[in-house]
DNA sequence: ATTTAATATACGTTTGATCATATATATGTT
DNA sequence: AACATATATATGATCAAACGTATATTAAAT
């Protein structure tokens, strides 16, 4: 059971916060699109996946090369609540709009190949 | 307008988030009521609510020698839901529980000496 | 078996946040 | 004016978090 402090201190850094919301508002994405939606390193993203998912707020599964995170279904329902809350507030706001646009952007999404 | 980032920041330290949920479930509090109630040194909690005024978070208003804080009333409805969520889902938990027993306690509160 | 792709981890560095202690400011009281 | 009370700030030290780079792991393909 995740501890409000600790829930709190997931969501400080601005590449965890960024990573929340887009898998709340996009359901499961794998590493290779968050690395891309975000613009940022495999590593960095992989170390705060990692962060999120000890802390008990995402879960992954792995499917053949990829791995893909989502939000733990497991999560208490004020989490969620919460996560829900900040990300329709931000949907137009500063960096999240432009991680929206830049996971549609580019590399085929849906299809088998993940990523570029 | 207070950023996402920088409200989630603002929250992800323990004394801060003591104080602003227990503002949120209080209301208006005085600094020596909340050093009271947190049990921490009066410097701790001055340089705390700083923070959280310079963040737009909290607001405060001085009455002789007493500063009282309060949830910021311009907060942004999202900011103000996400501190309703977390208090109402932590009103037993860990430290939260103890910080409004401690309020209550000891030095009289409402009368006109602040503290003790 | 080798190679390639996706993801994870280790390492050493740096920066920033928090702290305790001491002191300053501001208001009220006598 | 002197003093007491409530709150704020300054200072220097410490510690943890985040980073970039390099490398390891895992799975699939050839």
């Amino acid at each position: 059971m995740i501890s409000a402090e600790n829930f709190f201190t997931a969501l400080a850094d601005p590449t965890r916060l960024r990573s929340l919301l887009l898998l709340t508002a996009e359901g499961e994405l794998c590493v290779c699109e968050l690395t891309h939606a975000l613009d940022e390193s495999q590593p960095k993203i992989s170390r705060h996946l990692a962060m999120l998912r000890d802390a008990g707020i995402v879960s992954d599964r792995r499917e053949g090369l990829w791995i893909h995170y989502r939000i733990n279904p497991g999560l208490p329902a004020w989490a969620r609540e919460i996560l829900n809350t900040a990300s329709r507030a931000n949907t137009t706001a500063k960096p999240f709009a432009q991680d929206r646009k830049r996971l549609r952007g580019a590399p085929t999404r849906p299809p088998i190949r993940c990523c570029a």
